[in-house]
DNA sequence: GCGCCACTTGAACAATCGTTCAAGATTTTT
DNA sequence: AAAAATCTTGAACGATTGTTCAAGTGGCGC
């Protein structure tokens, strides 16, 4: 009789179980593609539990992001911090991209499922679709600014624009391994794969730095600035 | 001074007008999104007919690949060749960067709704939903083989697993700006639009081309060490 | 004991999905 | 002009979607 949680509210287990099958499916499937009752199989629990516990399918969505993202959050967070205190350059610049790389990649690696919250992280950021697009606005854009601030800290002659897009490509490289299902490792015969996390993370970092430091201004300098 | 459609059988112009209402809902909505209905809405034609047509949904959607997809293959090989012929390795760099960037910004730029279909390839990529997963490997997989091997041949020192990486994360960051949906803009407060090819484009491959140009091999030569 | 409570269950709901069909309209061929 | 092939149309099909509902479960305080 006596089961093995017994301080946690007996619901919670079935909660868990629901967020963690929920976590699989929209991974693999994606929001439209993953449906109730795919998620309820997997679970091994009547569809309508899901439906009781969550509210709707969004609501089930939501509670995904709202398990997740605060870690990411803080630890980018202490990331730009720590960057804040390096004194040296170079250094500095690579401890800002890894502040926005290493939280990501880590997640992956650390949690049971990592690599689907990270799917649909990068598919809610590309969805055209209405549905979650203020979960990304109220989540990321915050931690977003700073990253861009960091960045124009980092390099005080560049452009907003400059600032901004080296910031939308930084993430880009990210999201596209985050959300790679199988073709890097397929057009590479094995030599880069994705699952590798840490491994992608020290290669996307690696240029991503060298991006950064070495830019070339002179390519983008008559854009719509002018400089002194 | 003859009706334009006079040589094309006259189902072509219908045929046409699907297309385009197919690229723009699927751009929006994406694959799973879009309805037959939406799309023969936004034709003005009866649902049906889209199936007399175009036989079914993926059946439509692959002819929308088969439509644009050539031209961005051709225009990449010979973005290829005329990087081979270029004697300065810093400028061919650059122009094997650009082989892959500027053909799909271009398309953007170029046809009506490029901007659409680049953002269904860039889902396409990115959708772990099987249905069209072969287009991708069919289609793009052979060309991305060759932009890998310039790559390579640019860096003979490099192992296969960076020369890959270095290629994933290009086509990452070109991503990212191509399936954008207002983000960039946002976050920058218009200082960056995605809706801006042309800078879009510039800015991407000048980091790129700096990342490759000056990447820090000391960081990836060895598997677990990183110390320099 | 009883009643209250959170939780669970299977069945059913209306809505929407892609697709099919038979019939009408139009063009092409004979 | 007659016949054949092609294109267009509206209505309907069965399947699947997210959600709801009424009934049922077991535990805990009284």
């Amino acid at each position: 009789m006596a089961q093995p949680e017994r301080l946690e509210k007996q619901g919670d287990s079935t909660k868990e179980k629901i967020l963690s099958a929920a976590e699989s499916v929209f991974g693999k499937l994606g929001f439209d593609g993953a449906t109730m009752r795919k998620i309820a199989t997997q679970a091994d629990v009547p569809v309508a539990l899901i439906n009781y516990h969550f509210g709707s399918k969004v609501g089930l969505y939501r509670a995904i992001f709202a398990k997740s993202t605060p870690a990411i959050y803080d630890q980018r967070l202490v990331g730009l911090q720590l960057a804040r205190t390096e004194p040296d350059w170079e250094k500095r610049v690579e401890l800002v991209v890894k502040a926005l790389i290493v939280p990501m990649f880590g997640l992956r690696a650390r949690q049971s499922n990592g690599a689907d919250f990270g799917r649909i992280l990068a598919r809610e950021l590309t969805d055209p679709s209405a549905e979650g697009r203020g979960i990304f606005r109220e989540t990321f854009d915050p931690i977003a600014r700073m990253m861009i601030d960091a960045i124009a800290e980092l390099f005080p002659d560049w452009t907003r624009a400059e600032v901004n897009w080296a910031y939308q490509t930084m993430l880009g490289a990210m999201m596209g391994v985050m959300i790679d299902n199988g073709r890097i490792a397929r057009l590479s015969g094995g030599d880069a794969d994705s699952d590798d996390h840490e491994a992608a993370a020290l290669h996307v970092v690696t240029i991503l730095t060298a991006g950064l430091k070495h830019r070339d201004r002179r390519m983008t300098a008559g854009d719509t600035d002018r400089e002194a």
